[in-house]
DNA sequence: TTAAAATTTGAACCTTGTTTAAAAAGTGAT
DNA sequence: ATCACTTTTTAAACAAGGTTCAAATTTTAA
């Protein structure tokens, strides 16, 4: 790879940062282009260079999140421990990740809407690859009988579905700190599965 | 009331209901104010004097469909039968709801970012309302030890959350039909307060 | 040093929400 | 039916923010 390509991709994951960032503080249609690049000390038609259009720009912030968030919950997928436990570490790494990345990671995307089956297409591979590693463990898990599910798909749609909720509601300064989250929401979400 | 007062209250509500219905098809950026009144053979101009702008209009329609979901949801908690039936009846009721109002029912508001307090707060109070009607069957369910939960809130979530989660997935021409899918959401949603 | 390539700029354009003055339509009293 | 008054609608203009593009600037490599 040549210099000037490195520095491109090195351009491009400030832009991908300056503009997580702002979208964090300030939702999706709050981040302007000219926030977002005035962040770095350019100008909004700069951006168009790096990335197609905002939609563009939007959906990579989407894609490093997820790629990170896949290696995190990895990790917990080959622990030596019961599938339970793996399976409660994971939960409890989604909800971190989720309050913390509030808006990206769980960005709303419609296919049918606002964005392009070409912008869509790696996200949503991404996205199952994600839900994937929850598949994993709940199929392992049955083998060794500590769940007992028949519907896959939807056991973990639940999973994720209720953790994400959890940006609908969760405050910071509420009754609730995010370890307490964690283990109710782990305790009564392994109901489902066992 | 006059008649010129009632005539007004009908306008707003078609305008409303043209809202509703654009929105549901192309989501809350894709459902413009100029398709919102051409869809009544009128200029958007003209739906300024109904509402003060999009926001409140879009908050109006989020109200009419709320109201008319909390009416829906009412008539199980008072059924004749176990608790443990009445909440499998409100969660297949929510999910047929939520299915059918895709854009509507659901709605992400964000309190700090685009919407004023002031339009928020009846909002708020409309959601708690619907959502105090699944604490109250809990409740119930629990002092006749069909359930177990200690904590109620976020075991309420936990079945709201997976439940507006479907929206994210649910395709019309999938692999579940609705009936489907309430019934196993039902089973292992069940499964959390049990 | 210089020509080509890469990057950035600033201005213009487009769409969409919002405002407003004026036109049109409706209403009620005479 | 007419006139004054109120209600409603329009059309045009504006503002904000995403997008494009030709030109200017900067970087690169020989």
């Amino acid at each position: 790879m040549k210099l000037s390509e490195k520095r491109v991709l090195k351009k491009k994951e400030q832009i991908i940062l300056s503009a997580i960032k702002i979208m964090n503080r300030k939702g999706y249609n709050g981040a302007t282009m000219e926030e977002i690049a005035a962040e770095l000390l350019m100008t909004k038609g700069a951006l168009y260079y790096y990335f197609k259009n905002k939609e563009d720009l939007i959906f990579q912030c989407h894609e490093l999140v997820l790629t990170n968030a896949i290696e995190e919950l990895q990790v917990h997928l080959e622990e030596p421990v019961s599938y339970e436990t793996r399976l409660r570490n994971m939960i409890k790494t989604h909800i971190a990740y989720a309050i913390k990345e509030k808006e990206t990671f769980n960005m709303i995307l419609k296919p049918d809407e606002t964005f392009s089956s070409e912008q869509l297409k790696p996200i949503l591979l991404k996205r199952q690859e994600y839900a994937h590693q929850f598949d994993t463990v709940i199929k392992e898990g049955m083998k060794a009988n500590e769940f007992t599910i028949t519907e896959l798909k939807i056991a973990r749609m639940i999973l994720l579905g209720s953790m994400n909720w959890i940006q609908q509601w969760y405050q910071p300064d509420g009754k609730f700190n995010v370890e307490e989250l964690q283990n109710v929401y782990a305790d009564y979400l392994l109901k489902v599965v066992k």
